[in-house]
DNA sequence: AATTTCATGTAACCAGTTACATGATTCA
DNA sequence: TGAATCATGTAACTGGTTACATGAAATT
């Protein structure tokens, strides 16, 4: 009965696999780097990693722990690892994308170093074709809204707004594709 | 000291005054429609129009009282209607970008029975001068993490979803700049 | 007769936000 | 000496999620 992690959760196990460090490192990453758009700061990371550790995901070392400053460095721990592949190797779903688009740029931030060069090759195709799926419905939406506007005594706003999400849509499609298509040559 | 108001309540404000309805109509709209992006289900509308009919923002009033199958249709109050002009009228910044980019979405898609066209206008160049903006921090951050690239072992998955951050910017922007462009030709 | 839809809500839970607290260390 | 930075946390609040509860009316 896994309770399922947080997009902060994974993201945390995310930066420690790549390096192992404290707290305040991670806090900085957040207020420095573009992964600050995922938002955070030390009222909801170190509560994060208290709930990790005591869950056996993540395992703090105390650093120069005779000094008047010590500090924690968080590893994984092998069930962590074993969690953060799952979640990396796990297919893109519609609802992946209509709920959490942002876990899933951030599953394949982290992939690179979780799992082989095949997978996310796959990761990047389901990103394609679910995203071609939504598209349809988008459109379909658009339409019935353009039908619906006869007498255009207002802006139509709305229905321009829904442009801007299938422009953004199409966006990610196309990243997928061109993505995929620089990792096959590069190989 | 108004507390500000979540997307929730502006999204539901916004509904509203495009025409009243029930709350189950508006959970309705949330099920069947693109609005449904923004989420939401019964136990967050009820209480969030709970709130603002208590602050005076919405008025319910209870339509076939004495049947058994009542219901409570919602309208605007003049306070709220001014509150939700207020709110599509703000200029856009860099932190409705960065934090809040759907809620800025949801603004411009209201906006057109809000605000007059120029403030619309307005609002989209602001959309594309704040985009490009963040744009160039953002290729900034992208050559650094090539930089640091050199010993490619891992597939740099992490720098290409940043890749991917920037292309969705350069297509908001891209869409702001379109739109606008047709708005102007419609005039 | 049974199921679906209309219509409104409540309650427990949970995680993120803001703000605060503490104290050592380094730098100006 | 005073300010900024290192380093870790707690506590109150708030709003969204899930699940549940109720019952009339319409549909099958």
């Amino acid at each position: 009965m896994k309770r399922p992690l947080t997009n902060l959760e994974l993201a945390l196990l995310g930066l420690i696999h790549q390096k192992p460090v404290s707290g305040y490192d991670l806090c900085k990453v957040f207020e420095t780097t573009p992964m600050g758009f995922y938002s955070s700061s030390p009222g909801s990371i170190y509560p994060a990693l208290k709930r990790l550790e005591k869950e056996g995901l993540l395992l703090g070392k105390v650093e120069r722990a005779g000094s008047m400053r010590p500090r924690r460095i968080f590893e994984l721990t092998s069930i962590g690892l074993q969690m953060l592949k799952e979640w990396a190797s796990a297919p893109v779903t519609r609802d992946d994308l209509v709920w959490n688009k942002e876990c899933v740029l951030l599953r394949f931030a982290f992939m690179g170093s979780l799992v082989n060069r095949d997978c996310v090759c796959r990761f990047l195709k389901q990103i394609a074709t679910e995203t071609d799926a939504l598209l349809t419905e988008l459109r379909a939406h658009h339409r019935t809204m353009q039908e619906d506007e006869k007498s255009g005594s207002v802006l139509p706003t709305g229905r321009l707004a829904l442009g801007y999400g299938i422009e953004s849509f199409r966006s990610l499609a196309r990243w997928a594709r061109q993505t995929l298509k620089e990792l096959n040559t590069s190989r």
